[in-house]
Formats: C-alpha cells, sequence, structure tokens
DNA sequence: TTCATAGCAGACCGTTTAGTCTGTTTCAAG
DNA sequence: CTTGAAACAGACTAAACGGTCTGCTATGAA
C-alpha cells in the first residue's frame, strides 16, 4: 500500500467540523474546507467522493465521539457510586467539570447544525443523530427509572421528558451561549438541571 | 402613489422564514424564496437591495413579534394575579398552552437559524438578536429578583442562570424535536421547567 | 387626461460552487 | 529495481448563485 492517508482526512474533518459549526454546512464550501485544511481539491475529492459524504463522515465521528462521552461519563458515575441519585447527579456534576474546562471556544453542537439545515441532510445522517439523541435519552431514562423507584419524586413527573432535559439543556445553552456571546453559560445551566434533579427526588 | 407593495413584501418574508428554518439561511437561496413567494427577482431585489437585508428584515420582523408575545404573556400573568411567584408560574404556564397549539408544524427558532450561521450574519443582524435575548433574560431576572425576595429559594442558586432558562427550554427542545421528529416536546419541557420554579420557591 | 413613480417582470451577467479529469508522487509488494 | 495502486496536486467545467438592467403596468396626484 502507498503512503497513509488517514492523518489528511482527519485534517479534512477536523478543518470542515469547524467551519460548519461557525457557518453552517451550506455556507462552507468545499473550497473553505481546503484553505483550511491545506489540501486540494485532489485530496479532498479522493477522501470524500461528494459534499454530501463529507456531512456523513462529520456526523459519524461527532456522534462517536459523543457515545464514547455519553459510556464513559455514566461508567465513571457508576464507579463513583452505587446509589442510583447519586450517580445521575454525579454524572451531571462531571459534565459541570468538563463545561469549565471548554469554555474557552465558541460553543456549539454539529447536531444543532444539521438539524437547522434539515432539508439538505440525506436520511441516513438524519437517523445517525437521531440515533445519538435517542442514546442519551434512553440512558437517561434508565437511571431515572432506577432512581424513581428508590426515591419516589416529590411531585408527579413526566420521566421521558425529564430524561430529554440532559440534552436540551446543550442545545438550549448553545444558542444563548452564542447570541450573547457568552461561552461560559453552560455550566450554570448544567448546575440547575442538577439541583432541580435534587429537588426532585431528595427526600423530605 | 401607485400600488401598495407591503402584501408582497410579506409574501416573500413569510415564504423566506418558512425556508430559512428548513434549510437555514445559506442553504436558502434567493431562486428558492422567488419560486416559494410567487414573484420575480424584479420583485425581490425591488424589496431587499441584497440578501443579507432579507436576513435583517426577517430577523427584525421576527425579533418583533416575540418581544410583543413576551409583553403579552407577562402582562397577563401580572393580571391573572398579583403574587411575583404565581405570575411566573402563570407566564410558564401560558406558554404550555401555546405550546400544546403549535405542537402540529416543524418546530423552530429564527434565532437559532442565524446562531449556528454565525459569520454570515452582519453585526446589525447579531445585535438584534442578542436584544432579543437579553430581554427575556432581564424581563425573567426582574420577576426573579421579586419573587425570591418574598420566597427565599429553598436551596443557594443563580439567578441571573435560572433567568436564561426559560429560552434556553424553547432553543433546546427544537433541536431534539427536529432530530427525533417529535414536535410535541416542548409541552414537557416547558412543564419540567414550572415545576422546578415550584420546588424552588414554594415554603415548604 | 396626463404622467410621474412605485411595483413588478424576466432576460442577462460575472462569480462561486460542487464535481471532473489528467497528471505526478509516494511506497510497498514482487 | 520495477511496477502498480493509493495519495495527492491543480487546471478545468457546467450549473447555480447573487445581483443588474431594461422595460412594462398599475395608480394616485395634478
Amino acid at each position: 500500500m502507498p503512503r497513509d492517508g488517514t492523518a489528511t482526512r482527519s485534517r479534512i474533518l477536523d478543518a470542515a467540523e469547524g467551519l460548519v459549526l461557525e457557518q453552517g454546512f451550506a455556507g462552507t464550501s468545499v473550497d473553505d474546507v481546503i484553505a483550511s485544511s491545506g489540501t486540494t481539491k485532489g485530496g479532498f475529492f479522493h477522501h470524500f467522493a461528494t459534499k454530501q459524504e463529507l456531512a456523513r463522515a462529520l456526523v459519524e465521528r461527532y456522534v462517536a465521539a459523543d457515545m464514547e462521552l455519553l459510556d464513559d461519563l455514566f461508567a465513571r458515575a457508576e464507579q463513583l457510586s452505587s446509589d442510583p441519585l447519586q450517580q445521575l447527579l454525579i454524572f451531571v456534576g462531571l459534565q459541570e467539570e468538563l463545561a469549565t474546562e471548554l469554555a474557552s471556544s465558541n460553543p456549539g453542537c454539529l447536531y444543532a447544525s444539521f438539524m437547522y439545515e434539515q432539508d439538505l441532510v440525506d436520511e441516513t445522517t438524519r437517523e445517525l443523530i437521531a440515533d445519538a439523541v435517542r442514546a442519551w435519552r434512553t440512558r437517561t431514562r434508565e437511571k431515572l427509572a432506577e432512581v424513581s423507584e428508590r426515591y419516589p419524586p416529590r411531585v408527579p413527573i413526566d420521566l421521558d421528558a425529564l430524561a430529554d432535559q440532559g440534552l436540551a439543556v446543550y442545545e438550549g445553552t448553545f444558542v444563548l451561549s452564542r447570541a450573547l456571546s457568552e461561552p461560559e453559560l453552560l455550566r450554570g445551566q448544567l448546575r440547575h438541571f442538577r439541583t432541580y434533579l435534587e429537588l426532585l427526588f431528595s427526600p423530605a
């Protein structure tokens, strides 16, 4: 086999991810990606037959990293406590730690980028994102089931909707952060989510 | 004066708003807008000198409607009760009502559309959105000040961050709704926000 | 009735876009 | 040391894009 091309491929994906988060997918031309990644037309289309395929690869990589993070956070939380409520609170708490670290750069999520250009996204890419969102929902929902069994909530609540809130906090805060140019909002929003869980399930 | 053109202008804005919410701004061509609004190149560029100006007009109209909604909701809430906590809870409750009605179509927000194409948005348009977001924050924040004075929160919280949560719930839920093709999520998320406020401020 | 002007129609133009094609370089297997 | 295929480079193209321009039409003021 000839020389290795995976490094170039990664550089293209890195550049594209950054550009898409700043300008959207339709707003990012292939030439933009080429210039930003330091490659050429030939190089780009050697790795990605079409721009749509770049989108798919971009989302695939992003989803994979996201799923790894989700697994890692839950694994660490479950290691740090055996109580389901504590596990859930630690799960959110760990995210607050991460939010503090990553508050420097412009916040955003590829899911939102592509969901606000729905019509331009092919079905398989859509489904990749949908599966990722469902994974957050399902994992959180399962933990909530354990929690609410041991600690009946103080008021009747919709556990399914509550499970969605974890991700919704991210997506919503990203939009506000961008609009206000205040990249550090995420931590405070996650903190409120944790407080809500505490109030809901802590025995009076 | 010749015949009235405001109707055509509105039709263009209506068509453009729908298209931008589905495909993003960069993903929506002027020809798309023309076709969807049933006008022509001449007609379009008579009302908007450039595509950027369309963006500005789009955001201007959207912000105006949003500010009107914000005022209306607070006014109704303050009319329905004299207690600040009840006013805040009614404020959210009214939004739940609206969410139920509007659950039919594909949910989304122009603020998010443009914030995920930041680099393509000129500064004045950016500032329009920022002002709107700040209006939600400020109005909610003022009410929260009243509330927390009369009903000290059960746990120490960041009132500024809490004020942002009202809008963040919308933006976050829209992304999830789109990803999962479940347009009815908003009501449940708003409901949780209301429950959180209740738990925080209701006297034990 | 005229006529000035806003409202609109649609052909047209230069640029940008995604994608192609031909060629050159690298490297490992034979 | 050859050779063949993968990894690029970069000129090129057809279509789509934002925007211009010329002209027609409707309407209210004089």
